[in-house]
DNA sequence: GACAATTTAATTGTATACAATACATTGGAA
DNA sequence: TTCCAATGTATTGTATACAATTAAATTGTC
C-alpha cells in the first residue's frame, strides 16, 4: 500500500452526476408541484405519455427500476388518479398500466411547464447533445465494467 | 395550449444523469462490498478522511445532504466502526464525528480501490474534467433557477 | 442578566431504490 | 397430462433523501 493516491470528493467525477441528479430532481419536483408529481412519478407519466398501456415490466425496462420501486409508485399515482393498474387478461400475471382521462387531459400542460423550465435552464441543444452523448459512453462503461461479472476478481488481480 | 412540444425521455439531460448516477452508485457501492460501504457512506467516509473531525453540519455542506439524512447514516457508520459521534464540548448543539483507528488503517486499501475502478473505467482525465466542467455549469444554472425563489411566478408569467 | 431569535441535531413522515424472497401463472418438456 | 423451469408482480427489509417539526443550546440585545 506504498503507491496509493488520495481520493478527493471534488475530483470524482461520480459525486459530481449524483449530486446534480438530486439538483435536478429538486428542480423538477418543485416545478411540478402544482401536479402534485415526484420527479421518479412524471418521468413513469413521461413514457406511459408515450405509449400506454404498458406492463409493469416493460416501464421498468424504459426507467430502470423494478417491481420494488415501481408498484409502490404506481400505486400511488393510481391513487392520486393518474393511471389504472389492470390485470392483463391474456396473462394474469401481468398488470397493464392505463393512462387515466386526467392524465391526458393534463399531459399538454405538463409538457408546457417543462418546456418553460428548460428555457428557463438556458442550455443549448449543442450543449445538452453533447453532455447526452458523453453520459451515453459513462454508462456504457460502467454497464460493461458491472455486467462483467468478473469485477470483484478483476481488481483484485490488480492487486 | 396549442404549441406544445411533447417530451421524450431519451431527450431528457435529466434522465440521463439520473441513470449515470444511479449506475455509478451501484458500480462504487458493489466495488466496496468488501468493505460493507454504501455508496453514501462511501462520500462520507471520503469527506472525513480529508479532514476530521467535522460537525455534522460540516459534513452536510460537503455533500449536500442534512441532518435527516446523515444522523441514521452516521449511526450505521458509527455501528460498524468507521468512526466516532462525540457530543462536542465548548457547544452542545453540535456533534464531532472523529475516525476510528479501523477508519484511518484501511483508507489506503479503500482508496487503492478506488484507483483500481478508476483503471477499469478507462475515462481520460481531459474527458472527465470536460465532464465535470459542463456539469458545474448545469449545476450552476440549477441552482440559480432554483434559488431564485420566483420560480413558481416566472413560469408562470410565461403563460 | 433575562429572553427572543438563531443555530444545530434529531425525529417524523413520505417517497424512492434495490436485493432477496414469495407467490401465482404460464409455457414447454417428459 | 403433469410437472417444472421461467416469468411477472408483490412483499419484505435495509438504506437513502428531504421537508417539516421538535428540542436543546447559544447568541445578540437591551
Amino acid at each position: 500500500m506504498a503507491d496509493v493516491n488520495p481520493v478527493l470528493l471534488d475530483e470524482q467525477l461520480c459525486f459530481s452526476i449524483y449530486s446534480a441528479s438530486k439538483k435536478f430532481n429538486h428542480f423538477y419536483q418543485s416545478a411540478l408541484a402544482p401536479f402534485g408529481l415526484t420527479y421518479p412519478q412524471y418521468i413513469a407519466m413521461l413514457v406511459l405519455w408515450e405509449k400506454a398501456p404498458l406492463t409493469v415490466h416493460q416501464l421498468g425496462e424504459r426507467l430502470e427500476l423494478d417491481s420494488g420501486t415501481l408498484t409502490p409508485l404506481l400505486k400511488r399515482l393510481e391513487k392520486q388518479g393518474w393511471v389504472t393498474r389492470v390485470r392483463s387478461q391474456t396473462d394474469e400475471r401481468q398488470v397493464l398500466i392505463h393512462l387515466t382521462e386526467m392524465a391526458t387531459t393534463k399531459r399538454d400542460e405538463v409538457y408546457s411547464r417543462i418546456g418553460q423550465c428548460q428555457t428557463l435552464l438556458g442550455m443549448s441543444s449543442e450543449e445538452i447533445d453533447s453532455m447526452m452523448t458523453e453520459l451515453v459512453t459513462v454508462k456504457q462503461q460502467l454497464d460493461t465494467v458491472s455486467n462483467d461479472r468478473l469485477i470483484t476478481k478483476e481488481v483484485d488481480r490488480v492487486n
